[in-house]
DNA sequence: TTGAAAGCGCTAACAA
DNA sequence: TTGTTAGCGCTTTCAA
């Protein structure tokens, strides 16, 4: 900038204001210091702008997984907004490990990010707090915050789980197994609540063999479905608790002969084309949601920190509407 | 910085040894300093760090749209490379608009990336010479640059779509239709050169009616492939030029009494259960590769722009070995 | 081992 | 309309 300045014969300034489009400037002057910027291959270096300013027009998404088709809407949703308010996007993956979240986290606060939208995979957030008070706004989605108040953006898993096992009750299922995420997930443990909310409406008796929490690897999801559809009670239905469960799980019903029905969460694409009966959230309003959120505290809104449950949806396919098999 | 100096007693240069970890520092002076930093929340400030190092220890990822499951395992991939070099990861989506790229690439550049990886919407990218010469070094991905020379990895989307055809070709199919992306996407081009390499080697002529290349929305592609299943003379396979041509096409063929056979560009998830034959790229090594290929570049090595075109591999899964229709 | 001073490239505040 | 000066928070250089 000094380089162009001097070529153009101009002061400092004159060249921050001509960059800036800030007014004050003659059109002859503008022009000789555009020329000057041209020849030179001038590009404003941002990282001294962002130190003088204070802000770096940049915020950061922390989610489990950049490779989940399930964050894919989240993540675009994210960026639009912040594209539409002149913020760059640093992105990262978690990988559901509590402290990689953590050290992503503060490394994104270290580059002094407005503002922080976080996929928690941890449940103590307080590292996050002295963040927090020095200004970085954040906004926690499809999962809450541990131990500390903030705003969250989430799904209504529970009720989700719960819709999706009653219409599974309501096609004549009593034996209905749920098979989910590592109980350490917040949304795996609303869902078995669901679960468990929905059998007891119905004034069912959960076996604790029909139930299965753990890591979401097809190896381990197929032992638990076959563990379910062995023995003298064998599971007719299966609720899988979320996108990776239930492709592992259509996958393992496709092998076999007795037809047993299958809900699960999160919508998945080509879903409609195997009759998959999903509960289906809105991965991109997610984002969407809680992206706005952010940029209203960046814009100065500072009301108190709020939950928004999104409503999920019942698609029915077929896979949900199958009877109990009559054998066994 | 200068808070937790005077607060610890000691120097600038001091707290600033501690936080970096270099030597030179009493165990009991750092020991002071350590409990300033502490009581104070003093977190080092990255923007102003980079400002004076030069370097900023982030890779910019420009992709055509963080949505689609196709660039997920390869921003995955990407990201897991950045991290092992103590890099974050900025990205964004072109939105397939060369405009939107350059906005979003130089917007890049001024935050001063280290490096950059682009899949390219737009075919002149001499706007970034100058970038380049300053010292940021470029990889584009899944398709070449335009008017510059570059570091490229892609897939060998020619070799795979005439393989892919052949496949057909094989199982005795003559009249096979092609419906791929735009024609200014380069990937595009390349498969129906493929396609039509393939047809030429079995020496059949290609009908212009077999071949339609537009935008993938699910309305164009339904209207295309039903278009080319009407007629006296009906195609009885198709190629689909990538993965949103093969999910429209699927549906639009699972709609249809005679059998149609398919093979699609890309891997889909679930497509095992559909029986669809695909050609698969590796999105994951692209990413990969693109990426080691960005740090080598900052670590120094400076050989020639070079262009890795990575294999495809033919995953036959039933829709691919349909026999053409009898009747008709 | 420690620290003072200079400066990275920019913008805010103030002068001319 | 234009320019000068100070300083954002850190690291580099060099001296103590």
């Amino acid at each position: 900038m000094k380089d162009v300045a001097s070529r153009a014969g101009v002061g400092l300034k004159t060249v921050s204001r001509v960059v800036n489009g800030e007014p004050g400037v003659t059109p002859d002057t503008e022009r000789r210091v555009q020329e000057a910027i041209e020849s030179l291959g001038f590009r404003r270096n941002d990282s001294a702008r962002v130190l003088r300013k204070g802000r770096t027009a940049s915020i950061g998404l922390v989610l489990e997984d950049l490779a989940d088709p399930f964050y894919g809407p989240l993540n675009r949703a994210v960026e639009e907004v912040a594209r539409a308010h002149g913020a760059l996007l640093i992105n990262g993956s978690s990988a559901e490990d509590p402290e990689r979240e953590q050290e992503l986290v503060l490394a994104l606060c270290a580059r002094r990010v407005d503002g922080l939208i976080v996929i928690p995979a941890g449940h103590d957030h307080r590292y996050l707090e002295p963040e927090i008070k020095a200004g970085i706004a954040t906004v926690f989605v499809d999962r809450p915050a541990g131990q500390i108040d903030a705003d969250v953006v989430l799904s209504d898993s529970f009720g989700g789980a719960r819709k999706g096992v009653a219409h599974l009750i309501a096609h004549g299922h009593r034996r209905i197994g749920f098979i989910g995420d590592q109980p350490r997930i917040h949304t795996a443990v609303e869902r078995v609540r669901g679960y468990r909310a929905a059998m007891e409406d119905a004034g069912l008796v959960v076996d604790d063999s029909w139930v299965s929490l753990g890591i979401t690897a097809p190896e381990r999801v197929r032992a638990a479905a076959e563990a379910m559809l062995e023995g003298p009670e064998p599971v007719t239905a299966i609720f899988a608790g979320n996108n990776r469960v239930t492709v592992t799980a259509v996958r393992v019903l496709a092998e076999r002969e007795r037809p047993v029905a299958l809900v699960g969460f999160d919508d998945i694409e080509l879903a409609d084309l195997l009759g998959i009966t999903v509960i289906a959230q809105d991965a991109a309003t997610l984002g969407r949601t809680a992206a706005e959120r952010l940029f209203r505290r960046l814009d100065g809104v500072d009301d108190e920190p709020a939950l928004v449950a999104l409503e999920t949806v019942l698609i029915p396919r077929g896979s949900g509407e199958v009877p109990p098999s009559a054998d066994r």
